[in-house]
DNA sequence: TATAGTACCTTGTTTAACAAAGTACCAAGT
DNA sequence: ACTTGGTACTTTGTTAAACAAGGTACTATA
């Protein structure tokens, strides 16, 4: 058991509101997103962010549309649907309640 | 795709991070560590619980001794191993980043 | 000798991350 | 024309973990 698993565990989930903040803030396709998310030292790879874009269309919380591009192959340009954009509220609220019970846990050094 | 299931997902390797956090703290056993976790309103299960505490046993970041109970069958009482300080000290860093990038990814609005 | 409460354990299912491969498009150099 | 490098998207197989739903076993009380 090394910690880089347990990063790695840490951020499942998390990924996935971070993914949808992106994406709600104007059309991005998938390199945007990697771009970003590494810059703030949220690791990802293809593997993992393809699948996930997939299954985040097959729930309807995104959108897309095919975007020719004069350096390489045509993009996918990612948007919210409205189910999106209400699932990405939940999201948010859901990790303020998740960093504030974690905070409590281990901010309790002597309350046994 | 519900919200429920993606806050599971959030969870995953945070609840490893607060139960060596809990076990940290003193002596306890499983019960205790569900009442807290319960109480930070992290949700968690014994189908959860005890598999996570024995691969924390298997990778010997936490020991236990068996005591009596007056009140029941005899309890696992858990505590930190040297490595096991180590490791939470490494994830309580790993914590502390993981927030902080979601807070860069989130409170970026109008940066593209 | 039931019954209730407590404590711990196990099995099977499902889900997601990831590594490592692949396909396909474009532009620049030879 | 053809190779090379860069870009973008996809797929397959493996691994790990959470969970539901069951189980075992101990104690005390009636």
């Amino acid at each position: 058991m090394n910690s880089d698993n347990t990063k790695v565990q840490m951020r499942k989930g998390i990924l996935e509101f971070c993914i949808l903040h992106i994406i709600s803030r104007g059309e991005v396709y998938a390199s945007d997103m990697l771009v970003e998310l590494t810059s703030a030292k949220i690791m990802v790879v293809e593997g993992t962010l393809y699948p996930l874009l997939t299954r985040l269309r097959k729930a309807e919380l995104v959108d897309y549309r095919w975007e020719e591009s004069t350096s390489g192959p045509p993009r996918k340009y990612y948007t919210l649907t409205d189910t999106g954009r209400l699932f990405l509220d939940d999201l948010r609220e859901t990790w303020g309640e998740l960093v504030q019970s974690t905070n409590q846990i281990i901010s309790n050094y002597n309350n046994k």
